[in-house]
DNA sequence: ACATTAAGTGATT
DNA sequence: AATCACTTAATGT
């Protein structure tokens, strides 16, 4: 960003810090700031009424969610819940900046809709996976995106976890990582796969 | 030692 | 691939 932009950001925000599974948004919650991530990680999950979800995306550092800007804009309340993956900071923006910077700021209108374009394309690739792929697939593919996300062969999840993740049921997570296993892709544990 | 929660498995649809 | 109906294993109190 210019440096008057830079500045402004600076001091119209605030910082925020976020635990580790801590959630930051939910559903039905109207947003009164924009959060631009600035370290750590952060899930943005799909939620139906019936407590059913499928995870969409990550945010990570330099990251910032655009859909909060048009959805805070127009007063819409959040279609997706947001939680933090690991301990995570954010930089919140009051609303009413927004608006008079998108058009002051070239550098700041590219952000927003560059920031749009890819979680469009994050949200392009879940659904070819969620109509492409099968389900040992799909999980296979899970798992290796969160090690990327994460940076870590480790994941902390119970089965029942996956599997409302990737909307399915635990029995079938179970099964498919015992097949991972066996083909040694995979070790398991209470609450922790690694990934060999 | 006992209860609770996570994970494994055969059978059925 | 989902669901049921268990069983077994790991962990907390």
């Amino acid at each position: 960003f210019e440096p008057r932009l830079a500045q402004e950001i600076a001091q119209a925000g605030r910082k925020r810090r976020v635990k580790r599974d801590q959630i930051v948004m939910n559903p039905g919650e109207k947003a009164i700031e924009m959060p631009f991530v600035l370290s750590g990680l952060l899930r943005v999950v799909r939620h139906d009424s019936k407590g059913k979800e499928i995870f969409l995306y990550y945010l990570e550092g330099g990251d910032t969610c655009a859909m909060s800007l048009t959805c805070c804009m127009e007063g819409k309340p959040s279609e997706f819940s947001v939680s933090a993956e690991e301990d995570s900071a954010l930089w919140m923006i009051p609303m009413g900046y927004l608006d008079g910077w998108v058009q002051r700021y070239r550098s700041f209108r590219q952000f927003v809709f560059s920031s749009y374009q890819a979680r469009f394309d994050e949200l392009l690739e879940t659904i070819d996976d969620v109509a492409f792929l099968k389900m040992d697939e799909r999980l296979y593919k899970y798992l290796l995106d969160k090690k990327q996300a994460t940076g870590s062969y480790v994941i902390n999840r119970t089965h029942e976890q996956i599997a409302k993740e990737l909307n399915t049921s635990r029995v079938v997570v179970s099964r498919l990582l015992k097949q991972l296993e066996k083909q040694e892709k995979i070790e398991q544990y209470r609450n922790r796969i690694e990934i060999l």
